[in-house]
DNA sequence: AGCACGCCGACT
DNA sequence: GTCGGCGTGCTC
């Protein structure tokens, strides 16, 4: 176990700035995500915690009637209120804040960009180990007040109460105070005498803010005297004490702290044998704590940077320039799979690190694999903090006290370490910047990439968007008067290596010529011959399960969830049914449930049953499906892959999964099942994530030595996202689809925001989404004619619309209707401000109907 | 979000 | 005449 940590938490914490002017008040955002708690409250700050509190702090805080968690926002000498009615700081609850002023300030950034409560903004920037939990406590009211609560008049006689009462009170009076669960489980049955009890003050309850987790402690031990002392002592031990007697010598040789169980591993000496000479008052056995390192006990070997290749050297340049000037500055790299992009994010760190500022990586969840790590962990050591959902929460909590402590100045991460508690903060590196996670789907419904540049631009520091194959968005931005963004790119791969050959199979010719399997001639060749060769295969198939709807042949049934509008999954493994939105499992239907017919079939084709074909097709072959239902597990993502890379598997067969950022030498075959599934969906990025999916996966063969080859199976092999994907033609796939999100008015040529309404009764959802839609259009329209009576400059720029409300293309999940409206607009319309306004509006009916209301600015899904 | 305060129906 | 429905408003 005591191998597990590392570095010692043993900083001498300081109080922040010293007692100074301007702390007297603090300005609290508390936990209560509600329209009419969404503003700072005054506490006072007693002057015990002033040296504690900053902006950044989190504070448990009196609300009403209970303890509640809040941010201090801000400090001030002086208050609008009447200092009488304030109420104190009741707790500070970090000895580091865990954030800091620019990150408030983020957050009410965030707050109004993405229309979210601030509170949930900044939750969102700390682990959720810090998410606030409470727990209620009751006590003796006389004890807990400290003196007697008088009794109420003329009941004195009624407060000797029942036995059970007494038993009650002799119980709580017997523990001090009493967790409100532990008191029900002790009484079952004593909840209203309880409850009467509160009411007539003979208990109090009491409730406090929590952590939901601590930091971990390890019993270390020490010397409790000076060295001669021991050396003296060990001499007095009596003649059978000889373990105690050498554990004195080795303190009095080495005084330094160890923790207990290495002390009993390496020195062979007991737990007791400590415990004695604790006892005679020698040593000392001290909880400390220690940060959990999930990559404690591996060694990295240490790498230098690599020569760049010319295109390296024009990009690094570039980056190193604004670097160097600390000039907030944006830069698109876009780089070719395998055109050594991570060496410029290396060495672009490093002279950020140089100037003595810090930097964070954001990657993809999915690539976060060890691969990566090591790549950054060899470079850059003790310096790195790894921050990505895999690790436990304790692992996570601890990897960001890193950051508040100065310990690390590098955090490569997914998606939330955008809010790395950094305060020299010098570049933020995206790889993969085209990726949809990055878009956070719960609120706040933020994109890191749009916090990124934000934040950038409050530190004066630089960003970096990576992509073989940049968002229109951010390509969009590169170009024309004022472009925002700078383009750099690398067109080629590293050491000339060829990118691979793609062939698109036209899967209505296979059909044509007897083919109904699905795989295509070619591609079955192609595996078969690297089975032979013992060369390796990735196959791509976007789609989990066995296979993706059910249907009675007899009278059409299609087997649907009954919570939502969504046709089960077949999962053959279980042999269960299964909702992808709401996890609904039930058992395969033997006969078709609407007509009881046999002839019930399964279409369309999931990673399971193409891994069961597999098997058929080429007996003994060695498949590694990885999908969400393999890699739930911890550590299975990483296990899967390991093994692959060791050959033991001939084919990687999974999801997207299998598109991002692997590298291994011996693939030279991608095969794609079926290109044609993203295309389809009704999105209007569709035809931008098909490219990007083709590319990435493409990009996957022939990496090293070996020259790859790709296989894309599809219906539709006209496309021009696939066409442009098999030639590795970024460039005129662009221009295509530019010209096509033209016509139809969609990003980068106006913003969207997406409002969907939920609720148990469709009359309920299609009332408030009409009334909405209606409402904020009149709020358009009164604008409108104030933006004409000025008439600004930009105003012929600027549009807007309300489209809908429509169903939504799920229009049912977990039991509820859905509904939405999309908004359109460009140029400088405060549209943000205007949702919050008229969402305002809908504030009683959210709260006592349960409707919802989600606003998704900038979306990445349109479901 | 909780919780108290406050104004209109069916009951001892 | 009261007990209680949940609409409205407040929490530093």
């Amino acid at each position: 176990m005591a191998g597990r940590e590392s570095a010692l938490y043993d900083e001498t914490l300081l109080p922040l700035d010293g007692p100074e002017p301007g702390r007297r008040y603090a300005q609290v955002i508390v936990d209560v995500p509600a329209k009419q708690t969404n503003r700072p409250f005054d506490y006072i700050v007693p002057p015990e915690l002033e040296a504690w509190v900053g902006v950044g702090s989190r504070v448990g805080v009196p609300f009403g009637p209970r303890t509640l968690q809040g941010f201090v926002v801000g400090l001030s000498e002086s208050t609008g209120m009447d200092p009488r009615k304030l109420k104190p700081i009741e707790q500070v609850l970090d000895l580091v804040p865990p954030l800091n002023p620019e990150l408030v300030d983020l957050a009410r950034w965030m707050s109004r960009t993405y229309v979210c409560h601030e509170i949930t903004a900044l939750q969102a920037m700390i682990p959720g180990a810090l998410k606030a939990k409470y727990e209620k406590y009751v006590a003796v009211a006389e004890e807990a007040d400290g003196h007697s609560a008088p009794p109420p008049e003329g009941q004195a006689l009624l407060l000797a109460g029942s036995p059970e009462e007494d038993e009650i009170t002799a119980f709580v009076r017997q523990k001090g105070t009493v967790p409100m669960d532990a008191m029900l489980r002790r009484f079952p049955a004593a909840g209203p005498l309880l409850k009467r009890m509160l009411e007539r003050g003979v208990l109090v309850e009491v409730q406090t803010v929590k952590d939901r987790l601590n930091a971990k402690k390890v019993l270390y031990v020490e010397p409790a005297a000076d060295p001669r002392t021991l050396t003296e002592e060990s001499g007095k031990l009596a003649a059978g004490a000889k373990r105690q007697k050498e554990l004195l010598l080795h303190f009095a040789a080495h005084p330094s702290p160890v923790p207990l169980a290495e002390l009993t591993d390496k020195l062979n000496v007991g737990a007791g044998t400590v415990k004695a000479l604790a006892d005679k008052g020698w040593l000392t056995i001290r909880e400390r704590e220690v940060f959990r390192d999930p990559y404690a006990g591996r060694s990295f070997a240490r790498t230098e940077p690599l020569p760049l290749t010319e295109q390296q050297r024009g990009a690094f340049a570039a980056i190193s320039d604004a670097l160097g000037a600390e000039r907030h500055d944006v830069f698109l790299l876009h780089g070719v799979t395998g055109s050594g992009k991570t060496e410029v994010y290396l060495q672009s760190i490093q002279q950020c690190l140089d100037q003595g500022r810090e930097a964070i990586v954001l990657v993809p969840e999915i690539s976060l694999t060890p691969q990566m790590v090591e790549r950054f962990k060899s470079r850059f050591g003790d310096a790195v903090a790894v921050m990505h959902s895999r690790l436990s929460q304790g692992e996570r909590y601890d990897e960001w006290r890193k950051i508040g402590l100065k310990r690390v100045s590098v955090v490569i991460g997914a998606r939330s370490a955008v809010f790395a508690p950094f305060t020299k903060l010098g570049l933020i590196i995206i790889d993969e910047e085209h990726e949809s996670s990055y878009k956070q789907e719960e609120s706040p419904k933020y994109h890191a990439r749009e916090v990124a540049v934000q934040r950038a631009a409050r530190h004066g520091a630089v960003v970096v968007l990576g992509s073989a194959t940049p968002s229109l968005e951010s390509f969009a931005r590169t170009s024309g008067r004022g472009a925002p963004y700078r383009l750099l790119t690398m067109a080629d791969r590293v050491e000339g290596r060829p990118l691979p050959a793609v062939r698109i199979v036209d899967l209505r010719e296979e059909l044509k010529a007897g083919n109904r399997s699905m795989f295509s001639r070619g591609l079955y060749k192609a595996i078969e011959e690297r089975l032979h060769k013992k060369e390796q295969t990735v196959l791509l198939l976007n789609r989990r399960g066995y296979s993706t709807f059910v249907m009675c042949r007899s009278c059409g049934y299609v087997v649907q969830c009954p919570h939502c509008d969504i046709s089960l999954t077949y999962h053959q493994v279980s042999r269960t049914m299964r909702c992808h939105y709401c996890g609904l499992t039930q058992p395969e239907p033997k006969t078709c449930p609407s007509c009881d017919s046999e002839h019930i079939r399964f279409f369309g084709t999931g990673t399971q049953r193409v891994e069961e074909e597999l098997g058929k097709l080429f007996p003994g072959i060695r498949v590694i499906r990885m999908d969400v239902d393999t890699t739930s597990e911890k550590g299975a993502h990483e296990r899967l892959l390991t093994k692959f890379r060791n050959k033991q598997g001939d084919v990687l067969l999974g999801t997207q999964m299998v598109a991002k950022g692997l590298d291994f030498p011996d693939v030279t075959l991608v095969g794609v099942i079926a290109a044609d599934t993203v295309l389809h969906l009704p999105d209007f990025r569709a035809a931008e994530k098909t490219f990007q999916l083709l590319t990435q996966v493409a990009g996957r063969a022939g990496r090293h030595r070996l020259p790859g080859e790709v296989f894309i199976q599809t219906y539709t092999p006209d496309h021009y996202s696939i066409e442009h994907a098999s030639r590795h033609d970024y460039g005129a796939f662009i221009a295509t689809e530019l010209d096509s999100r033209r016509q139809r008015g969609y990003p980068p040529y106006c913003e969207l925001v997406l409002v969907t309404f939920s609720h148990e009764q469709v009359a309920m959802v299609v009332r408030a989404a009409e009334s909405f839609a209606t409402r904020l259009k009149e709020k358009w329209q009164r604008m409108r004619t104030e933006f004409d009576s000025v008439s600004g400059a930009g105003a012929e720029d600027r549009y807007f619309e309300v489209y809908g409300p429509v169903a939504s293309p799920i229009p049912r999940i977990k039991d509820r209707y859905r509904f939405q409206c999309m908004v359109k607009y460009r140029g400088d319309v405060d549209v943000s401000g205007m949702l919050t306004e008229t969402a305002a509006a809908f504030d009683e009916t959210v709260r006592q109907e349960k409707l919802h209301i989600s606003i998704d600015v900038n979306p990445q899904v349109l479901m």
